[in-house]
DNA sequence: GCAGTATTTTAGAATATTCTAATATTTGCA
DNA sequence: TGCAAATATTAGAATATTCTAAAATACTGC
């Protein structure tokens, strides 16, 4: 046994630790799509698309299967779309706390 | 409005893709450490903890108290810590399917 | 104020990540 | 086979992260 437990844990928070394969996951969701598809939903290149979509599949986080031409990609857990949408929850209260902070300040 | 909310959700992602994070937001769970504590638990510099603790603080992600000398730390919101649990299950289901995998192979 | 304990901050070297651009591979079809 | 479309790989510069060591700060009790 090479890695230890938090090790592994803190490299699959860190594959998710980039704004781009946030991206990707919440494009992705419960479906599938070619990197194409993915390439037009964020705007960027190809070879980038196609790096990110790597990184995450190695750390078993999507898997892939090819049509023809097209590679599509899918999210491997359902559990780590659920994990990320709790992270998001905690993210939205966090802003909406800071909000009704900015709100009593502006108030005295 | 400045970031977008995939780049804060990749931020709060990077910030928990670090082992010796990991290793604190286990220790913590939902009770208090002192810093003084966390160093014996992780076993590293009093300095380091102190970096990553603060890391953690900066995010949103810990909140702290000093009490004389100590300074206690907590998860401040535990949606944090339920994420961690599902993102540490995928990882636990990850390698049982790999030990099942490796058993297939030596089977043959 | 001074000494001692706990924690934090800073600077910098070592290492890792990210993007771009160029090149390579894979597949379908004539 | 040869060409076009989709995807993947590679190399390298720019940037960010991480740890160590030294110095600074915060607090308690005398």
């Amino acid at each position: 046994m090479s890695k230890k437990i938090h090790e592994i844990h803190a490299d699959i928070c860190k594959t998710l630790g980039n704004a781009k394969r946030i991206e990707i996951l919440n494009a992705l969701g419960d479906k599938e799509l070619a990197v194409g598809e993915l390439v037009n939903i964020l705007g960027i290149s190809p070879a980038n698309v196609s790096q990110h979509l790597a990184v995450m599949k190695q750390k078993g986080i999507l898997s892939s299967r090819r049509e023809g031409n097209n590679v599509y990609y899918k999210v491997a857990n359902p559990k780590v779309i659920m994990a990320c949408s709790l992270m998001r929850e905690v993210l939205l209260e966090r802003l909406e706390e800071g909000q009704k902070m900015a709100r009593k300040f502006a108030m005295k």
